[in-house]
DNA sequence: AAAATAACCGACTAATGGGTTTGGTTGTTT
DNA sequence: AAACAACCAAACCCATTAGTCGGTTATTTT
């Protein structure tokens, strides 16, 4: 294989056992080691392609952790649609792979931020800009359904948005060790029927 | 002092600053000796009281955090009034002093699950009972609101308190690092949208 | 083929943390 | 005065972990 991207390749396997490892078990309560084991790799080729354990997890929000991000949660709420079964469906689509793969990115977000909240000024960086992104896109396909008639246009985006996010953090949350396909259920009957209210009242 | 009151004394003094350290920096990434240096006391000391380090903090959730879940979140929803209003307002209290304390006890419940899941069972049958006692009693408070005439009799309870529990945890973690202040003006917004949309139609 | 270098190995280090033990001190109770 | 509870101080054990480093293997370049 050719030397750049055998390098690539090792980088990868890397990155993406050291996410499912740090999402499982959490970075601080995870070893390199942990990861290499699993990897049949050596201590050595760890600390040949990254600097230490803190750049490594970095690597893996900019590579992996962002690219999910824009494909389950912001490419899926762009169009002229109606915005919000826009929402609700991205929802509901990724509280149903959450829920077989337990591994939506979503989530990823969420339990990385708690960890490090007030840790790890640097990661948390990475991790508020992530976060920031799918909110202000929320906002935006809000906005657009006020423009394209489909939202009250009284409506409050960046509330509608902040909550929608803090609603499905929590389920989130909730779902890794309650029953979690009911719970992904009431919590798709409520949001719909929070999201409905905020529809643009058609006069009949 | 009288010897079994000094005894309570020291373990109450040890599980105040336990649990503020834990909070804070993480259970796994707090050491004993985090804790004895605040207090100026020695292993010795921790190891006379305590079993163990899980001992320790299974005795702080049982004597610290479930106290202030029922004096914070299910006390003030108890009685007879609009449970729409006493609930409201009951989170309205809880967002407030976390706002300025950042040590609302519905949270740290939230920190602790995240952080033990998948990780300790023990712990985690813990948490999980308290928790459950807070769904148990939002659920109870909607259906006395139905019987009473205050809430839709169409409503799922379960559905709701759940989604009120999520939502909750949810804006809790981003309350941490963002603006705090305008982030619960924002939520409390919207909660109070979703929860008024469900009270008894009244014919006007 | 020889030199160069990229990729990787794994033993080792230094530090840390949970937990134990021990020997002694102070204050209270009986 | 004897007994005991509530500590202190410090050494110690054992396991774990991030990171290092000298050496080896594989691949590319000359």
């Amino acid at each position: 294989m050719e030397k750049s991207l055998k390098r690539m390749a090792t980088m990868h396997k890397m990155q993406v056992t050291g996410l499912e490892l740090f999402y499982k078990q959490g970075y601080y309560n995870t070893s390199v080691d942990d990861i290499l084991k699993k990897l049949s790799l050596s201590k050595g080729a760890f600390y040949y392609h990254f600097k230490s354990k803190e750049d490594f997890f970095i690597s893996i929000l900019q590579s992996l952790v962002v690219k999910k991000v824009y494909s389950m949660l912001i490419e899926p709420i762009e169009g002229h649609d109606n915005p919000i079964d826009l929402i609700s469906n991205c929802l509901e689509e990724v509280l149903q792979t959450a829920e077989h793969n337990e591994n939506d990115y979503g989530f990823v977000l969420h339990n990385f931020i708690t960890e490090f909240n007030g840790k790890n000024p640097e990661i948390m960086k990475y991790l508020n800009d992530t976060l920031k992104v799918w909110e202000v896109n929320l906002v935006s396909t809000l906005q657009r359904g006020k423009f394209n008639g489909y939202v009250d246009r009284h409506i409050d985006c960046e509330g509608v948005a902040s909550y929608i996010i803090s609603s499905f953090m929590g389920v989130r949350t909730l779902m890794v060790e309650g029953s979690a396909t009911s719970l992904r259920y009431r919590y798709m009957q409520q949001i719909r029927f929070y999201l409905r209210a905020m529809a643009h009242k058609q006069v009949a």
